[in-house]
RNA sequence: GGAGAGGUGGCUGAGCGGUCUAAAGCACCGCAUUGCUAAUGCGGCGUAGGUGUCAAAGCCUACCGGGGGUUCGAAUCCCCCCCUCUCCGCCA
């Protein structure tokens, strides 16, 4: 995901929390933590929250567990004796029947009252419940600072230039590569036209991402660019409300999507699969809109951050095993590396820190290439391993024929190539002394051409 | 967008206000039996939560597309929504 991490991937929690488990912004709809584990491993959560800088009150979690688990006992209990009541109803002489009416008129009433009591105290329980972060995988980096996370490698080597390298804004201008003003005229600040070569190199950049993910067997999805706020929930958004990054159409409850993951991890929500057709591959290419709210100020210039974007996303569902979905997260990274060493464009891999994985990210890994333009790295993939995390709102759970019930599956998700960060990183590292910008060899089938300018 | 039909357990499909604790069949598993393949009989066969336990068994509750309502009692009646199919309209 190209994102800044403070507003996307932090995913802000909301300020209010409505009363009803069905209101869009109850914490509920936030993917979590199992209750039951978070109850048995206590202590560990507590760290894992410390060392993420979440403040959870953990004792308040566990006194309303026990109240919650009391009252459905109590609840559970009055069901039983209404029913009871109402199966002898037929049977009984006309004198008693009366009698017993009115019996299980009291009872319902009981009841009613019992079940308000217990859907606020799970309101409360699940407040604390979603603030709770994924764990964390033992080796990830732990620290709060974005700077603190760990470069684990850097590949290529940062162009030098004998001349004074341009930035994407002033090499777009010089080769007409795309209108900001007329983007700006037609959908606002933050939207744009892309045009002439950058519009060849959006195919081919979309073309050379997708042969090699489909080489890796991630079956292709162009998928909707639309989405039910219910699948936006599932997958961890926040559809609505303040501090939203989701575009919602009014007077509906669709909403525009911020990535494909919404869309692909939404195929099998609420599905149960057989353990055996794990693991599987998705890839998708969507549009991905996003408001950028409170992002203002920072790195606006161009098209670096901007409210619509094409990208070609990798998502997969694997066996609910830590071993399983950890061998696909490098699997994930290592299909992100072949893309940009394919393109020649240097870059880092970031073990991202503990502070700053988001709330659903059991690791992350994040693909930052160098920009010649900034002088510095800029974030152009991320992958992310959410364990159970995302899969647990999602209900996407699977069978494996020696366990007894179901179990969530592990789904991780990352960026194969999102067009606006990579058509930087092109422009920017291939940019000649002449001021022509010369086409990354394997781009040039769909590019048709070896240079611009 | 309009009209009609329909959504029930892994699948097919009955039930249309009161042991539904959901019939039956198929599939699947176990046992028995028949010298093999196969057939037959018997039993089992879901998910989630709670309780219980070292663990389990067991017991309780919920779940018949989703949500809400009526009722002592709802798969069954009422309202809203979603989806599927057929036909019509519109359209790339």
């Amino acid at each position: 995901m190209v994102t800044d991490r403070q507003t996307l991937a932090a995913r802000p929690r909301r300020a209010l929390c409505p009363a009803h488990p069905r209101h869009p912004l109850h914490p509920s709809r936030k993917p979590m933590l199992d209750l039951q584990y978070i109850y048995d491993n206590i202590d560990a959560v507590a760290k894992n929250c410390e060392n993420r800088g979440v403040k959870v009150d953990l004792d308040q979690l566990k006194t309303l567990r026990d109240q919650r688990n009391a009252l459905i006992t109590e609840t559970d209990a009055a069901r039983h004796a209404s029913k009871e009541l109402s199966s002898k109803i037929p049977k009984a002489d006309a004198a008693t029947k009366a009698a017993l009416v009115d019996e299980g008129r009291k009872l319902r009433e009981t009841i009613a009252a019992l079940e308000e009591k217990q859907r606020e105290i799970e309101v409360a329980l699940k407040e604390i419940q979603a603030a709770i972060p994924n764990m964390t995988h033992p080796d990830a980096p732990v620290g709060r600072l974005e700077s603190e996370s760990v470069a684990v490698r850097t590949w290529g080597e940062p162009p030098k230039f004998d001349f004074e390298p341009l930035d994407h804004v002033a090499l777009c201008e010089k080769h007409q590569l795309y209108d900001l003003e007329a983007g700006a005229r037609v959908a606002g600040h933050g939207f744009y036209f892309l045009k002439n070569e950058a519009v060849l190199l959006e195919l081919a950049l979309i073309q050379y991402a997708v042969q090699i993910v489909r080489k890796h067997g991630f079956t292709l999805h162009s998928t909707p660019d639309i989405a039910r706020q219910d699948v936006l929930e599932g997958t961890g958004y926040q559809p609505r409300g303040n501090e939203t990054q989701i575009y919602s159409i009014k007077d509906t409850d669709l909403c525009l999507v911020a990535t494909a993951e919404i869309t692909l991890g939404g195929t099998l929500k609420d599905q149960v699969l057989n353990v055996e057709q794990l693991p599987l591959k998705y890839a998708g290419i969507s549009h991905c809109f996003r408001t950028e709210a409170g992002a203002h100020g920072k790195a606006t210039r161009g098209i670096y951050r901007v409210h619509q974007f094409t990208k070609v996303e990798l998502f997969a569902f694997t066996a609910p095993d830590v071993a399983e979905s950890d061998a696909m997260h490098q699997q994930i990274v290592a299909i992100e590396e072949e893309i940009f060493q394919g393109l020649g464009i240097p870059y880092r891999v970031l073990d991202i820190c503990t502070g700053d994985l988001g709330g659903p990210a059991y690791r992350k890994y994040d693909l930052e290439a160098w920009m010649p333009g900034r002088n510095e790295w800029g974030e152009i993939t991320s992958a992310s391993n959410c364990t159970d995390f995302q899969a647990r709102r999602l209900g996407t759970r699977c069978k494996s024929g020696d366990k007894k019930g179901t179990q969530f599956v592990h789904t991780l998700n990352g960026t194969a190539v999102a067009i606006t960060r990579a058509l930087i990183a092109v422009l920017e590292n291939y940019q000649q002394a002449d001021g022509s910008i010369v086409i990354p060899e394997v781009l040039r089938p769909w590019v048709g051409q070896d240079k611009i300018g």
